[in-house]
DNA sequence: TTGAAAGCGGTACCAG
DNA sequence: CTGGTACCGCTTTCAA
């Protein structure tokens, strides 16, 4: 059952390798009688191309590499959906890369992935530095997802206007009547959180506050992590009032910091997500939330490549915004 | 800044493309004093080897597919995790399937890895059919994952014993004290959904009472087709009061619709899932549920692949049963 | 409308 | 311990 290949099929139909080629990419005409014949021969054989091969010759492996920090939040399989929605109908395939937000498996991952000669790459990158990603840059089309800093060198942005939305968030809380509103983010110098944080204290700078270091924790945007920094936070003597976090999870971990000290929520403390996971919605209270539309941005990525990679010129370079909204619901 | 390949190395080093080839792959020995050499040169010209020549000509691409039925149930990314754990340091990578469940995504993609020529597979089928699968199981290692038939023909199998689980759930219920216990199960004829039906089914059977098909439905393995499921059962004159879910998923649904009718759990009703996903736990009630140990089953995944791709001989078909156990929570 | 042959970037066999 | 070279399976000039 060894695989058959093209002399094969040139040999039983009777053409040359060339011919097959040509039926098979339709890129010059071929004699309708001969084309039918090869495709005969082609399904009674059996025969399937051989995308190596056939990528070493044209430099195009039709296959993309997606790097996330952790496949585990819900937030980036919504996201390689979107992605998929647009790539697989092009031909393209994703390989995922799960880098736990560690730097070194980042660098692994972005290593491997040149050696596999992927045609181009979406990136959620947590510790990488630009220095990092510009080498792979110039080699690859790249799209960073997530809220990082704008950069024309490494290629196209597709966020969620991260800023905007917390920023929109904490107006809520405020006009809610919240009096101290903190804040607990993931790692520092990671984009997403760098720049919703951004969002955090624009929103208190135009209502004539000031967040003082003291209501801004940052950690990892996990569950344990929010439980952790909440727990910090709600044993001090002036606790806050409300908290935003940078996403869902570490709200929910809020939630079981709150649940734990026996607080009320939002009577005691208001405690708003970002991403509206579907968790969101299945815990009590359920999260009110930042919907980041997880399977647009996808799209958005996939789109963005896309143009890239069936770009004749060279694109400009883009940065585009998901829009997304509040959804209010019991925590806030 | 194009890409250096090995004869420009070899150029550099003032040795041949072998000699360079050999200290990569170390396959024969070479003189220390020119190995240096020709490590330097591949540091200070940022040589990186080509995976596809390579696989090109050693047959192997170091690549496997992982082929899911729903990208978008956590239960599947923490299987991708455990699978990473194991292939990454091995040098594999994953190219990540979603399928969405339909038969024809599954053999859109089944065929799609065929051509990109990926070193195995572990597949979470749903609509497949034995028929389906066999000609790619001898092309390529295949390893299914659930709980689907054995057959050896087929591959491995790594389960986590989703008969005994759910029977043991269905005992459990029984043991509680519930008199009407129903099922709600995933789409007819895929693997899991079969064998955890069946294990409800032997644990009544045991306990000497019968389950009508009016206390069987079968929908998708999501949390709208349980509460659409749930509904009908409850809206019945003779409603059950104990509900076992296939999954978490649907448990969730079923919760969705309890609360609906107002309806107490588990005073009035007493639900179970199945997986033990992170939400499981967020509901109100907690869920009651087996847990399916994600990350194990994936490592297991990845060790039955690894087994088959490094064989000297033919190794003999295996299949791996991950224990399960019950977490008894708020939901029955 | 069709073929022959030269690679793509490596590996592995056969010599030396 | 080291080279030369055929070849993996396909695409793509160049020539007919």
């Amino acid at each position: 059952m060894a695989r058959v290949g093209m002399t094969e099929v040139a040999a039983r139909a009777g053409v040359s390798v060339t011919t097959v080629s040509h039926v098979l990419s339709g890129r010059r005409p071929v004699a309708e009688s001969t084309r039918t014949r090869v495709l005969q021969v082609i399904e009674q054989l059996g025969y399937q191309p051989d995308t190596l091969a056939r990528g070493l010759r044209t430099r195009r492996t039709m296959t993309v590499g997606l790097l996330v920090p952790d496949l585990t939040n819900p937030f980036y399989p919504m996201v390689l959906r979107g992605l998929n929605d647009v790539l697989v109908p092009a031909g393209y395939h994703a390989i995922v890369c799960d880098t736990d937000g560690t730097r070194e498996q980042e660098l692994a991952f972005l290593r491997e992935m040149a050696t596999r000669r992927v045609d181009g790459m979406v990136i959620a990158p947590f510790q990488l530095t630009r220095k990092d990603l510009l080498s792979h840059a110039k080699a690859v089309p790249l799209v960073r997802l997530g809220d990082g800093p704008l950069d024309a060198d490494l290629g196209d942005l597709v966020s969620s206007g991260g800023e905007d939305g917390m920023a929109q968030m904490v107006r809520y809380l405020l006009e809610r009547g919240s009096r101290r509103v903190a804040y607990i983010g993931g790692p520092r110098h990671t984009g997403p959180s760098d720049r919703r944080e951004a969002g955090f204290h624009r929103a208190l700078a135009e209502a004539g506050r000031v967040a003082g270091d003291d209501l801004v924790i940052r950690g990892g945007f996990t569950r344990d992590a929010g439980r952790e920094a909440a727990e910090v936070l709600l044993n001090r003597a002036d606790r806050p009032d409300a908290i935003a976090c940078a996403n869902d999870l570490i709200a929910i971990g809020v939630l079981d910091a709150a649940r734990k000290l026996d607080l009320s929520v939002p009577g005691d403390l208001a405690v708003t997500g970002y991403d509206d996971i579907d968790a969101a919605s299945l815990v009590t209270p359920a999260l009110t939330t930042v919907v980041n539309p997880a399977r647009e941005v996808g799209r958005a990525c996939g789109e963005a490549l896309l143009r890239r990679l069936t770009a004749d010129g060279a694109e400009p370079y883009r940065e585009v915004v998901i829009a997304n909204s509040i959804v209010r619901r019991d925590s806030a």
